[in-house]
RNA sequence: AGCGGGAUGGGAUAGCCAGGAGAUUCCGCCGGGCUCAUAACCCGGAGAUCGGUGGUUCAAAUCCACUUCCCGCUACCA
């Protein structure tokens, strides 16, 4: 494309979007942050100059809110989980050359900064918006801290965000019915001035942006979609304490918007390691456009990485980034995780397991392609690492240097054959062609395949046959691929890497050798290996899926039996109606026996059913909001009442014509005392 | 229905953007070899008309149109 293959002479910065700094981490945020750790070492394996930088998201609402009902400050409440993720991320060997937060002094000035830059460019303009309040706690409720109706869809949603509908990012204000989720109360909409970084003034850029942008396709096609439509100013402001304060004056009480200061925090943690190093420019990087950055950032976060930080970068006179690559999701025994299901790996769990974290390392990153989802079961797990990790790499290593020792106390003096060298040159290509793609799929799989080749080559020449003087060469050969093969595989599995590094006796960090070593002569004398990589045993996998599924059963009936709880304590009775209807507006209705005939449900609703109900004259298709209330399948034949002339509704694409009555929250059907025939009126 | 993603030998996965030889690799299956090595490794074999239909083309898994089916979207989950 526009940009120069790696490795290039200018710096990079990889950055991992941010955890937010509200829960603990579990493998589908592990994903993100071992693709990211092993991006950045294969770029320094060609050569690159490239640092990796990362931090907590301390900021939001969210936060604001949960630190609330623990009934601690949000300061309080998001550092402890910053801490705990900063000593989670080096046991996975994620190891960020600068990993700060959201909170500190660096990211607060440099916000600020933008800001003012934005207002100096002209970028910025105050609009009055409605602000939810709520007037019995006397408080604004920006965000999540109100619940209503969407605007778009008419679904159920948050303030910030039409969760449950349509999936839209909702700007304050626009959300209809507001409720306020501090006291429950209907919120009340004030007139309020707030700031918005106007998008339309970059829209030409990011138009030519997204263009020029590498990394996965995702990344690249969602945001066309917007970024050719008419972009919608930015609303930069929130009505909260929690957050950094808008610089300017008359905004004292607004704080910036969670997703302003979070990008920005890529900026800030480039510009601690410049400055705690010295062997880094920030400026020219970030400023200048001199030298590349890298975004890797799970898929739910395409938009701002794509829209609205680039849209802020451009607007402070910053450089665009170069990449941005989204990955999948990370399912669990093919299903979504779901952290309020446990249907999770938890990243402490995984380590009291006391599987290798390379092993996870290299399954998160070779399991499927960077931006295809990734199904996660202990079963498939095992497979992978214990055949192409154990079997191929492993045993490859240890018999080759195992019989290196025993003959020739070492590396047996020889000259590397044009076949194997060759061999390796290709794999050096490939490997760099893959890590340009943005695939480290191909790059991980192109070293266990050197390792593949490694075990074919000592077979087809069968040293144990050959007395040492033929044998030479064939092993000296096979110490070559070792030494290859780990230095192509020290991205996905550092620790591993290391240990062939350490048992044939190299003398400096396997971490900082190049591909270019590949072919470097190893150490003359090396000592006996150990094996390399211990195998997840049959007996194990099924241990720990037991566990799994013991976690995901136990979390879904804790669940039930709290809901049962609150249903129990919600079972006051509504208040009767006070308003009176007439005799004439109740004879409006046409209430009818019917006799469900078929009844199924609707693909896609979670609730939803398509009943097909005899009223005599006819079969009507009836749609019912009771697919999780009822066994379906007894339903026919069940006779129930229904409403024949309500309007007719579209519910999913099902067009609905009538109304089953039922009673309560658990859809109590109503039906008939004695046997009336379908069709029959009610009066 | 909307948004996003998918459909490739028994299972899993690559290739699709930049159409072209025998469609990749892993697991499993069948047969053989080796015995240096973690019951591992190596060789050979069976097995896919690449969801369907139509189109473009000398040529389509790959491009276009239509269509069927599947998955996620009650969580702050990357």
């Amino acid at each position: 494309m526009t940009y120069e293959d790696f490795p290039t002479d200018e710096q990079t910065v990889v950055t991992a979007g941010l955890p937010y700094a509200n829960g603990d981490l579990h493998i589908g945020h592990l994903r993100s942050y071992v693709n990211a750790d092993a991006f950045t070492r294969g770029l320094r394996k060609l050569g690159q100059d490239a640092i990796y930088v990362s931090g907590s998201d301390m900021h939001g609402t969210p936060i604001a809110v949960n630190a609330a009902e623990e009934g601690v400050s949000p300061e309080e409440f998001a550092l402890r989980h910053h801490e705990q993720y900063e000593q989670t991320f080096p046991k996975f060997n994620v190891d960020f050359d600068q990993y700060g937060h959201t909170h500190d002094e660096t990211n607060t000035e440099l916000t600020k900064e933008f800001v003012r830059k934005w207002e100096e460019n002209g970028h910025v303009h105050e609009k009055e918006i409605n602000v939810a309040y709520d007037p019995e706690a006397d408080q604004w409720l920006p965000d999540r801290y109100v619940e209503g109706t969407c605007p778009y869809c008419g679904e159920h949603a948050r303030g910030d965000e039409c969760d449950e509908g349509c999936q839209r990012h909702l700007e304050p204000g626009e959300i209809e019915d507001p409720v306020s989720t501090l006291t429950g109360n209907p919120a009340e909409y004030r007139v309020r001035d707030h700031k918005f970084l106007r998008l339309s003034d970059v829209q030409e850029h990011l138009q030519g942006f997204i263009n020029r942008l590498e990394g996965t396709s995702n990344a690249q096609n969602q945001p066309r979609e917007w970024i050719e439509g008419e972009l919608e100013d930015f609303c930069i402001t929130r009505d909260m304490d929690w957050g950094i304060d808008y610089p300017g004056e008359g905004s004292e009480d607004l704080v910036l918007y969670v997703w302003v200061d979070a990008p920005i925090e890529y900026v800030s943690t480039t510009k601690q390691y410049s400055e705690r190093t010295g062997d880094f420019d920030w400026e020219p990087v970030w400023k200048d456009g001199d030298g590349h950055i890298v975004h890797i950032i799970g898929r739910d976060i395409i938009q701002h990485h794509t829209v609205y930080w680039p849209a802020m970068l451009e607007a402070a006179d910053y450089a665009e980034p170069r990449a941005v690559c989204a990955t999948g999701f990370v399912n669990i025994d093919g299903k979504g995780l779901s952290t309020s299901k446990n249907r999770a790996i938890w990243a402490e769990e995984y380590l009291d397991e006391g599987v290798h974290p390379d092993l996870l390392r290299y399954y998160m990153a070779t399991a499927s392609g960077f931006e295809r989802d990734v199904n996660f079961s202990w079963d498939r797990f095992a497979e992978r690492v214990n055949s192409e990790l154990a079997d191929v790499v492993g045993n490859f290593v240890y018999r080759a240097l195992l019989f290196a020792t025993r003959n020739f106390d070492g590396t047996p003096d020889a000259d590397v054959s044009a076949d194997v060298e060759t061999e390796i040159a290709d794999a050096m290509d490939d490997y760099e062609d893959a890590l340009n793609d943005y695939d480290l799929k191909s790059a991980g799989e192109r070293a266990v395949a050197l390792a593949r080749y490694g075990n074919e080559y000592i077979q087809r020449n069968e040293p144990w046959k050959l007395d040492d003087e033929e044998a030479a060469p064939v092993i000296r050969d096979c110490v070559q691929l070792v030494k290859a093969v780990a230095v192509l595989l020290q991205p996905f599995v550092p620790e591993k890497a290391d240990e062939i590094w350490a048992q044939i006796e190299e003398d400096n960090s396997v971490a900082d050798a190049t591909i270019g070593d590949c072919l470097q002569a190893p150490p003359a004398a090396f000592g006996e290996p150990e094996e390399l990589f211990t195998k997840v045993e049959d007996e194990r996998v099924e241990e720990l899926d037991e566990k799994l599924q013991e976690k995901i059963e136990a979390a879904s009936s804790d669940e039930e039996e709290s809901e049962d709880v609150s249903e129990a304590s919600e079972t006051e009775l509504e208040p009767l109606a006070d308003e009176r209807v007439s005799f004439e507006d109740f004879q409006a209705l046409d209430l009818r026996v019917g006799e469900i005939e078929a009844a199924e449900g609707i693909e896609g609703a979670d609730d939803l059913a398509r009943l097909e109900v005899d009223i005599g004259h006819e079969v009507r298709q009836i749609v019912a909001g009771i697919k999780q209330l009822h066994d379906l399948d007894e339903l026919p034949g069940k006779r129930v009442v229904i409403v024949a002339n309500l309007e007719k509704a579209e519910l999913f694409g099902v067009e609905s014509n009538g109304m089953i009555l039922a009673a309560g929250e658990d859809a109590d059907l109503l039906t008939t005392h004695e046997d009336s025939e379908p069709g029959t009126k009610i009066k």
